[in-house]
DNA sequence: CTCAAAGTTGACTAAATCAGTCGGGAATGT
DNA sequence: ACATTCCCGACTGATTTAGTCAACTTTGAG
């Protein structure tokens, strides 16, 4: 499975964005202080996730990022996928093209990374953003 | 997470061992040309899987390996740990030191990555070796 | 009792991927 | 005008992965 920083960064910037951008757009800076996240990373990040419709750009000063939707209308299965492609375990096309006919050994592990993937995409489907952006955590922290 | 061709190769290689050993010791020779994996490659797999228990060598001519236990007590999760490690999708070890204090955005995603871990290590553990062995796949391919 | 077939082990390496940087833009509010 | 912000492609160092190599030990068969 592929699940990197990338992804784990934009589910923490994006949580920060949910809490933050009622006041108005976010700045790639802010959420790069409060999350300890480089910039230059985010930058890459939000570019993806902006090419997703996920969250939408505004330029210049005062500038920043809000979310396109409602942190409750956003699946965590959506932002993964807009970062680091697709959450497949295992490519085992390899193993197709070698004659995969359904009967082998290799099917059957076959048949195995599948479920895996289908277990986790839907532990991702059901997960929403407002799941992890609570108000309160904001109170407590400053 | 961490899951490699060396976890994949390591569950296809078993459910093959799980499926030959009854005629005595299976060579990593053999299991190498049906799986169609690296010989060199099963060898360092294989010195893991010892290292575990999950099977047993017998050396000299006419040796291989067998199954410490009936596939029906060995879970995936165990064979996945001995060749890979941990089965941990993010180690967020940094972020602890860093005051990861149960209060922030940080912990709100440290919490998901470790629902995740468990999510997916439940997969494994429940699933068995015996539920990928099955002898009518032995007699499908000849 | 020799030889071939098997496992044992540590070191090595090419290729890929990851995490992050750099530099130079373009838009826009003040 | 100009600082601030997003935009974007190219680049890079470090790490990991997948796999190889070489040299060894053990043991069954002839």
């Amino acid at each position: 499975m592929k699940l990197t920083s990338k992804g784990r960064y934009a589910v923490m910037a994006l949580t920060d964005l949910a809490l933050y951008y009622k006041n108005g757009p976010v700045s790639l800076r802010d959420i790069s202080l409060r999350q300890n996240i480089s910039l230059l990373y985010l930058e890459q990040i939000f570019l993806k996730l902006r090419k997703y419709k996920i969250v939408e750009s505004i330029r210049g000063t005062k500038g920043g990022y809000r979310l396109n939707r409602k942190a409750s209308d956003i699946r965590l299965s959506e932002i993964l996928s807009a970062v680091d492609e697709n959450v497949k375990t295992v490519r085992c096309i390899k193993h197709l093209k070698k004659g995969c006919n359904g009967k082998s050994i290799k099917c059957n592990t076959h048949k195995l990374w599948d479920e895996l993937d289908g277990h986790i995409n839907s532990f991702f489907e059901k997960k929403l953003l407002s799941d992890l952006a609570h108000k309160n955590d904001l109170e407590k922290r400053f």
